[in-house]
DNA sequence: TTCTCGGTAAGAATTATTCTTATTTGCATA
DNA sequence: TATGCAAATAAGAATAATTCTTACCGAGAA
């Protein structure tokens, strides 16, 4: 039930820069973009714009999920958002818009996220220089989580 | 005209490696599979269904694009293909299932290979040690390819 | 050559996303 | 606080991407 959030003590730092943010590019700020993008930051799982949107029928009842997507794809014009690169028909977004990576697991889908800083400022492979102007670099790393080889072990869950 | 091509040399040797996984899984070496088979593992340009099936169009006139899917999703359980993670909303393809890496263009969509040994063989961060089963680990570039970067620059290509 | 079953083509169906339009709302201003 | 208006929203239609259904076909075994 507490799953998938994200720790609460930045979350009000962020919805101010994201006001900030908002007020800055001349975006209103209706009651939707307020929730969706508060509901975006709180999750850790980069759900979809419709898992999104069945998260916020509770606070927003009458929301569609045309909005939702709206707003998304207004977000990321504006840097708020990310859609995140996956193999699914469905995309995926996150308002983590720091340096991070991913592992996915291919059974269950979830996608987490993880730092590697090392990584990170590892210089490139020397043939790539030329190759263009180069914006970001990440990792993504795929297997399976341990509750699923767990379950397919069948053994219970802690 | 002859871009996106991969030197023929090694080839003759994957089409020979394709058929014989096909008779060892108990696939049927239809001439759409082969064609198909035969046209991804040409590209260089991880290309679409759509893409693929517009190529194949001379080869084979009445190929439906419905069969470029399917036979896609079947090479795929098979691991002869694999999908490109993308943000895009059509999946691609490649036919390269060897280690390598992708950079992206975000101007013009091109995805090209990359190889990067170091990074390879470099040990994953600790605290991921215990998430699970590692299958494999990638990069991703994004940026602006030196085509495109002159495009904007308004320079004639060379 | 014949038989059999998996594969194919065509069109219908489904799923994900976007567009159109009438209505509502944020917010600047009086 | 009331008014005006452009921007944003909801609902349903439309489109795009992918998959399903079904009748026919052809690869490979016998
Ligand atoms: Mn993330
Ligand atoms: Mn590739
Ligand atoms: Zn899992
Ligand atoms: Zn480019």
């Amino acid at each position: 039930m507490s799953e998938n959030l994200a720790p609460d003590s930045s979350l009000q730092q962020q919805m101010e820069t994201f006001e900030e943010t908002c007020r800055t590019a001349d975006l209103k700020l209706t009651h939707q973009r307020l929730e969706i993008y508060r509901e975006l930051a709180r999750a850790t799982d980069h759900p979809s714009a419709e898992t999104l949107h069945t998260r916020l029928q509770k606070s927003l009842p009458t929301l569609s999920l045309d909005t939702v997507y709206r707003t998304l794809a207004t977000f990321e014009q504006h840097h708020l958002v990310k859609k995140v690169q996956t193999v699914d028909s469905q995309a995926h977004f996150e308002a983590q818009m720091s340096q991070h990576h991913h592992v996915i697991c291919d059974s269950c889908k979830e996608i987490m996220d993880f730092h590697w800083n090392s990584f990170d400022s590892t210089p490139l492979p020397e043939d790539l220089r030329q190759w263009g102007a180069i914006r970001n670099k990440n990792v993504t790393i795929h297997g399976t989580c341990r509750k699923c080889q767990d379950v397919k072990a069948g053994k219970k869950p802690a």
